[in-house]
Formats: C-alpha cells, structure tokens, sequence
DNA sequence: ATCCCGAGGG
DNA sequence: CCCTCTGGAT
C-alpha cells in the first residue's frame, strides 16, 4: 500500500480517472424494479454471482413482488426457489423474515438511511451501501465486496482484509461524489480484466500505476 | 481446489 | 480474530 495519506489520495485519483475512461456507465448489474427488489437480490447475492441471482429473481418477484407478498411466502417455497445461489436456509430466512420486518415496521417500504437498514436481518454494511446508493442515490458509505477488497487491495489503496476497514481507508481518499459509481465500476474492472485467479494484466489499462500487491 | 456484489455468531 | 452457512462455475 501507498503509506503516506497523501500518496494514497494521488493514487486514488489515478483510479478513479482510469475507471471513468474505461467504464464511464457502470450501474449495478443485479436485475430489480423496486428498492425492495433490489435489497432482497442483494441479499442473495451474498457468495454467488449476479448471473444466478438474477436467474433466480425472475422466478422468486414473479411470484412475489414486494414485502407483503414476500412476507406472506412459506419459508419452504421460498428455500426452494432460491436455492441455486447458496446458503439457502440462511437467506430464505432472512429474505422472509427482512420483508417481514418491512411490513411491521415501514409500511412494507424500503428505509432510507444506513441503521435501519443494518437492523433487518440479513442486512450488513455492504447490503445496505448497496441499497442507499443504487435504490436511492444516497452516498452513506462505500459498497465493499469480494471484487472491491481484491482491486483496492492490489492497486495499493488499502492493506486491510475486514470489509469495514478497507471501506474506512476509502472513504478517507475517494471523494463523496464518486463513491457509488466507484464500486459499481471496480466490480465492472474485477469481472472483466482484474479477476480472483487469472488477472489480464496485459490488457488492463491500470496497469502503467498498479503495484499489483497480490497478483503473482 | 478456488471463487462468487456476505452476514451472523462465538 | 475465527468459524459456519451452500451451490454452481471454472
């Protein structure tokens, strides 16, 4: 990593230039029509990829739309339908019990700010980054994922490995402007040049100012 | 064998 | 910090 702060804000004006050249209309790839779909496919996101979320959402909002539908799902139809993406138990659970909480407590709306969100169950930081920022245009922190940990990590704009320090080390040197495109964008970059196993380094426009800490 | 837009619990 | 939950793709 960059040590000195200001090295770091320098390199992270590098990337953020380079990834609006190379990916200037990165949106969220996941498949929604509401903010309520979109936190219940990101909840289901958790380990799998987007492809197969979204397999598996056409089928589960067809059926059940939004909070009220949800909640009122037996939990078993519900474990069926979504078990491609992993952890099935865990996340039917969750999505029944989240939309649940929903119908309880928000009129079966989605919350706007980050400790309501934090409080659903199967709802972290990173979820709900994800819903404030794409469902609502609100910036309350940044989405910090597999992809994102693995590209800040190698292009030196963070040493940590916990999710909510390596998003602490951003927040410090990106600016609030950028940071909903700057996820979207990173997760853009780490599926097509800058993947877990096999990195197209010879193709990837970052690398005239990549330390490429990590990649062998 | 390793990775995929993690979260919760110990 | 660690562990567990889980199936599909490569």
């Amino acid at each position: 990593m960059f040590e000195d702060l200001a090295e770091r804000k320098k390199q992270a004006r590098r990337v953020v230039r380079q990834l609006k050249k190379d990916y200037p209309d990165a949106e969220c790839a996941l498949n929604y029509d509401s903010p309520f779909q979109l936190l219940i496919a990101t909840i289901l996101s958790a380990q799998c990829t987007d492809v197969r979320v979204n397999i598996v959402t056409k089928d589960l909002f067809a059926k059940y739309p939004d909070a009220d539908a949800m909640a009122a799902a037996p939990v078993k139809t519900l474990e069926k339908i979504i078990q491609t993406t992993g952890f099935f138990r865990n996340k039917a659970k969750n999505i029944h019990a989240a939309s649940q909480a929903l119908v309880d407590q928000y009129d079966g709306e989605v919350p706007q700010d980050l400790e309501s969100l934090v409080e659903l169950p199967g709802v972290g930081r990173k979820t709900a980054n994800v819903v404030l920022g794409t469902a609502f245009g609100i910036a309350s922190g940044i989405v910090v994922d597999t992809h994102v940990g693995r590209l800040t990590k190698r292009m030196g704009l963070t040493n940590k490995t916990d999710a909510v320090k390596i998003e602490q080390q951003l927040l410090e040197v990106i600016p609030k402007k950028e940071w909903v495109d700057f996820s979207h964008r990173l997760i853009h970059h780490g599926r097509a040049i800058c993947a877990a196993r096999k990195p197209k380094c010879d193709q990837c426009h970052f690398k005239k100012f990549c330390p490429q800490i990590g990649v062998e």
